[in-house]
DNA sequence: TTTGTGAATAATTTATTGATTGTTCATAGT
DNA sequence: ACTATGAACAATCAATAAATTATTCACAAA
């Protein structure tokens, strides 16, 4: 019905704007109930319990992250490697923007990761894709060398691990990490890339910001 | 003196027993001093606080991996290439093995490097040291080719991150572990070496169990 | 002077309570 | 049947007190 999913999406944005303002624990569910002017014990006729409602809100802020992936799949007239190197950085600024201006997007990624361990594997996934969608293109085009399509889309997406939610495993600073992950993809990149004239592929240069990738107004 | 340091050794020693045996926390002052037959006063003669303790068993700890490095080192008729793989699944083989028999091990370490955030830079830097030096090995023979030594050991070490203290990260199953890192290898090698022949540089294999490091026999 | 003690104190941890909150469900209105 | 309520119950949290522990230090023995 669609008057259901009206009252979902009036408590969703409600919790969202609670879980924002006060964090996940501080915020109680009568008080989201008090906004959508309902009883607390409604809201279980529309979510399963509290952290359902959290795992809504962080799945669709995670689906945000495609859209990331969209736009520099659509840009033309770039090389494959051009992409690839965009949208890690992308992910890189991107995140780390989030962890160090909005503690409660943290608390609450944290929180759904550990009540839904799910989740965490399924954003990896979806990464994933968008890894080997730029990768086969790059094969397709020549650009690459690629023997082992899958585990090579493995292998670069491990490697740049460190670069999503980087606070999570150092407290280096941003242009530290925008460094070094130059020379990660620098490696990556001559791995990847196999010139006829022998000579050296380029070093990765540290792309400037992108369309100023704006955050979500209310997350 | 040389009195001062066979009671530091009893002091650590003891301590080490406790920590394996009880954890960190539940270790007290007390217990440790009654091991030595002193005042639990008497302690902070010798070491500043019962954290202190703490950093130096993992600082000793810690220091066994250069012993792993060595012994890969000394093995004669090795490429390079074999000794950086051997090295970094030693690691993971090592570490992987530490978190999942000695829970106790895996706690004082966390405690430490939050008490003592300079511990962690300094095990990094260590480490960082051993690879430099395999890839210097290969850059002179001309087996890799590296045009800043510096920066490509900073990325090869940031693309194996996750391979130390992998539990800290996923909870993948070891097998799993070592076929992605195997991924991550082949593309680290494909960017390291250079074939006159254009042929593609073959997959890392996984290798057999090392020299069967064992475990220390007390922590 | 060096080595050590144990009582005193400061800092943490643990236990306990009461209050708050998440969740269920019998019930009522539509 | 569908929608909603609010009381009931269980789980969790916050606050406090009690106990334990880390650390210091005045003092004593060597």
């Amino acid at each position: 019905m669609a008057e259901t999913d009206l009252i979902r999406e009036n408590i969703i944005s409600a919790a969202r704007e609670r879980f924002r303002h006060y964090g996940y624990p501080k915020t109680t569910i009568a008080e989201v109930a008090g906004d959508c002017t309902m009883s607390a014990g409604n809201i279980y006729r529309f979510f399963k319990g509290k952290i359902d409602i959290a795992v809504e809100i962080a799945q669709r802020e995670s689906l945000r992250s495609v859209e990331v992936v969209e736009a520099v799949m659509e840009c033309p007239y770039r090389t494959s490697r051009q992409r690839l190197e965009e949208i890690v950085f992308a992910d890189l600024r991107y995140t780390f923007h989030l962890l160090e201006n909005r503690p409660k997007v943290l608390e609450l990624a944290q929180i759904v990761v550990r009540e839904r361990p799910q989740f965490q594997i399924e954003s990896f996934r979806r990464e994933r894709r968008a890894f080997q969608r730029i990768l086969r293109e790059g094969q397709a085009s020549g650009e690459f060398t690629i023997d082992n399509l899958p585990q090579t889309t493995i292998a670069a997406q491990s490697a740049t691990l460190k670069y999503r939610y980087a606070q999570l495993f150092t407290n280096q600073t941003l242009g530290e990490l925008e460094r070094e992950l130059a020379n990660v993809l620098t490696l990556i990149m001559r791995g990847l890339i196999h010139r006829k004239d022998g000579k050296l592929v380029p070093p990765t240069e540290i792309p400037g910001e992108i369309a100023e990738q704006q955050m979500p107004t209310d997350f």
